[in-house]
DNA sequence: GGAATAGTGTCTATTAGACAATATGCT
DNA sequence: AGCATATTGTCTAATAGACACTATTCC
């Protein structure tokens, strides 16, 4: 590889690096989550920062995506629903590439969208740098405006990333992947409810995932864990997209 | 840049070359067919070919995709759907960077997608290689098989890049970059049939689409070049999602 | 019992899909 | 006239949304 790489003219062939940049959600407290890291060094010293390193030589871009989500949570990463405890899901979710969006050196970032129950462990920081689960609702202002600004065009990112996550889960059934292994119909809507900012029917709510095809599989148990009339458990079934979608209100 | 490449180091930035490939994609002669080149030098010679090439240390993404399609169509490019004439829709797609996707070195490139209206002057090729417009349904196999392989991972970025067209053109008005300025409900219809490869009620269609405010705006004038009674003529309306979506039938 | 959540049933307005019927150009 | 396409209208089945009602737990 070197010797083919020496082989050609080098202004032919201008180098980039390339970055991996994590856009992780959760669901904490009835609020969309993401998750930052403090940076410790410039530029940006100090600022908040979505996780992310550079793509190792040898490695594809998913697999310098998962590597980075097992640093910064211990999450193993998913391409596909269907998966709870330690796992999250995985995908691309674009690539930024103004030439200075970093003011070092041109760097090409392909960002990433991971999805992930909440962390019963927060662990802050897989190496030493300070980290945290921020509200959405706090970092994305209610226009277009940011409210807190993050380092890079980090904050693009992250509004890129929420609004994917937004619209994904309307026609698939990704929102399971805020889900732990087992969960209640009730708890599915709170996580739709918290990534839409929403109030839903939760009778209408209730017929409608139970109503669609492979979406929920019972898993014959039952809960008393949210108060109230036990609720049947369910995993998340084999189906990946929901036809007819889930409407989100207010269009 | 050869020493940081031959061993990982921190504080290095192993280096990559950064490209951009096209899928564009045009309705001609009901049917969907995408824009191909022929490689003229190995790797891969005598294969066809999305086209593409190297972004510039000082040029976006973005820019770097409008600069190729340019140089390879003579279309000027837009983000944003209601134009016709020389402009084609362009978005990004994905980005590709698997470590041996290129022979020669490692290279991660940003697919990007373009719609454009059929071309009245094909223009083979804006840099002497021969191109051509190849009907996807013959590069896309039934399955999941390529009928014709292409170079490089170019099959998997094509059939990424018509997914995302087929896809798109449910739920927003990007079926009309297919189209000329000025186009007829039927000649709407034909693009919509030759992405999905389905037949549609010209009447229901005709309904849904007149009944979505801000999807089409008459011109006031008519044309009987699809015979039979002439059909007013309409041009892109300002929206760009359709709410409720159009439905691509046996879902 | 009272509060809270789970789950079912019912009604209505909207809409997709099938398809009859009419309009208006062309040869 | 006969053909081709455009455009409007009608009917039916399915569904989203509103909401009454019952079920089952904990306090």
């Amino acid at each position: 590889m070197i010797v083919a790489m020496s082989r050609y003219d080098r202004s032919a062939f201008p180098p980039f690096a390339v970055t991996v940049d994590l856009v992780v959600l959760t669901v904490r407290e009835h609020a969309l989550c993401a998750l930052l890291v403090r940076r410790g060094e410039p530029p940006f010293q100090g600022y908040w920062a979505l996780p992310g390193g550079f793509v190792r030589p040898d490695e594809g871009l998913a697999e310098a995506a998962s590597r980075e989500l097992a640093e910064e949570t211990g999450l193993r990463a998913h391409s596909t629903p269907g998966h709870g405890a330690a796992g999250a899901h995985l995908e691309q979710l674009a690539t930024y590439g103004h030439p200075q969006r970093d003011p070092r050196m041109r760097v090409v970032s392909v960002a990433h969208l991971a999805l992930a129950p909440d962390l019963p462990t927060p662990r802050p920081g897989g190496d030493a740098r300070s980290a945290r689960w921020a509200p959405v609702a706090e970092l994305l202002g209610p226009g277009q405006t940011e409210g807190v600004p993050l380092a890079f065009d980090h904050g693009e990112i992250l509004a890129d990333g929420v609004e994917r996550a937004r619209s994904k889960i309307e026609y698939s059934s990704l929102a399971t992947a805020f889900c732990p292994p087992e969960f209640t119909v009730g708890e599915l809507r709170q996580v739709y409810e918290a990534v839409w900012g929403v109030a839903l029917d939760p009778r209408n709510f209730h017929r409608k995932v139970t109503g669609t095809p492979g979406f929920l599989v019972p898993s014959g148990s039952t809960t008393t864990r949210q108060g109230g009339r036990p609720a049947q458990l369910f995993k998340a079934g084999g189906a990946t997209d929901l036809n007819p979608p889930m409407l989100r209100p207010e269009s």
